[in-house]
DNA sequence: GACCACTGTTGGCGATGTGTCAACGCAAGC
DNA sequence: GCTTGCGTTGACACATCGCCAACAGTGGTC
């Protein structure tokens, strides 16, 4: 590795040091699962003794856990890293002309940073965790802030948040079929996730607020 | 635990053995990730020796890969597992009757398999596992083709196939919605999720496949 | 330029978890 | 009753993790 090209015991500043032992343990954690990748292999890829990771991030999970941070709150986030002319305020126009616009904003993005998004939206397994999941979720909030957002709704809905938070499964898998497995194309997705959101926001969300039984549990 | 109340180093069918570690197993990967759980806890909660559960299944790793299999197949499979009245075979009718009556019986299902359908639903963090993908592709394709019979669509088409797996996602997210949110109750989960599946079988999926561009890769 | 305090960095220790093996003991067969 | 088969166990060897005292590079002071 490029990084750990620099004598070993070279002195760093503690900014830096951490920036780059967790640069290296993100690398590995995105490839393989959390017990299947050692405190001693992220020290030794990142040229520091193993004891530094634990000076730096307490426990091998808090370094996770940094890991995850930083990989489900950048993709939000980095919506605002855009080419020069695109300006943050989001298009006029009607509301189709908005969701096509913030579709293909998402889109560029995503294909930008495509590691990382497939690292955050990707792997299911079983045995989630209750803090990873917290982080997980509020990522999911602040995207659903920005479709709601997007589309000029009130974002203090609770079943339109739902909706929409369900929404965001399907963007997560529909980029998922394209960059991962190839069956569609970056114009399907376009299209796909277009015609969903503005078939969700018109038609269906509507009729879920109407089928709204609040006596009735899951059991019913 | 009540499987436990048998005496220590009793003699047991090697399948009624192994069926228990791994019950014990599922019980415990429910709840928590990979790396908290011990073979140890694992043995003690079955009430065995520690050295049995790798007898039966070689590592800790192979253990936990029959579980996910175990979670991630049956859901699909469970579809079978219905009241004596209903028949296996899909009502009659347009495809609107069609289709709302498959999401009623796949609610029926998941509320009744409800702790082991969010297992296998909740995501984990990062760190995915080939194998363990693997197992939940395959699953995946299972209920595609189930949601594809119900719609009397043609399960060959890569496009098509690929929307309903984007569509499955919808699923899964809007069941969490429903059973750990409570941000939706079940009829309101069942008008999403039926308006959605005929929107996108009848007009969006046509729209998708004009939008094709086969030349260009996620790049463009 | 020499000395010193500060702190980034390291090797090693104890504790815990995992995989493997030989040996034990309960049930079936002659 | 003895033998055989195999389910089951305790113990050993090894890897990994969290922690601590000691080391060493860097900047400040005279």
């Amino acid at each position: 590795m490029s990084t750990a090209a620099v004598p070993r015991g070279r002195r760093l500043e503690p900014d830096v040091r951490r920036e780059q032992i967790l640069s290296c343990a993100l690398r590995l954690f995105e490839r393989r699962p959390y017990a299947e990748v050692s405190t001693g292999e992220i020290a030794r890829t990142a040229g520091v003794a193993r004891a530094l990771v634990n000076h730096y991030f307490g426990t091998k999970r808090g370094l996770y856990l940094e890991v995850v941070r930083r990989l489900a709150v950048m993709p939000p986030h980095a919506v605002e890293d855009l080419p020069a002319g695109a300006a943050d305020d989001l298009p006029d126009g009607d509301l189709e002309i908005r969701v096509a616009a913030s579709i293909e904003r998402l889109l560029g993005v995503v294909a930008r940073h495509h590691g990382m998004w497939l690292a955050t939206v990707g792997g299911e397994g079983l045995g989630r965790d209750e803090e990873v999941e917290a982080i997980l979720r509020e990522a999911d909030e602040i995207a659903t802030d920005r479709v709601l957002a997007a589309t000029g709704m009130a974002s203090d809905d609770i079943v339109l948040r739902a909706v929409i938070r369900s929404y965001g499964a399907l963007v997560k898998a529909a980029t998922r079929e394209w960059l991962v497995r190839g069956t569609l194309c970056r114009e399907q997705v376009h299209m796909l996730l277009t015609r969903s959101l503005l078939t969700l926001v018109s038609d269906t969300v509507p009729l879920v607020r109407d089928a709204a039984t609040p006596g009735r549990g899951w059991r019913g």
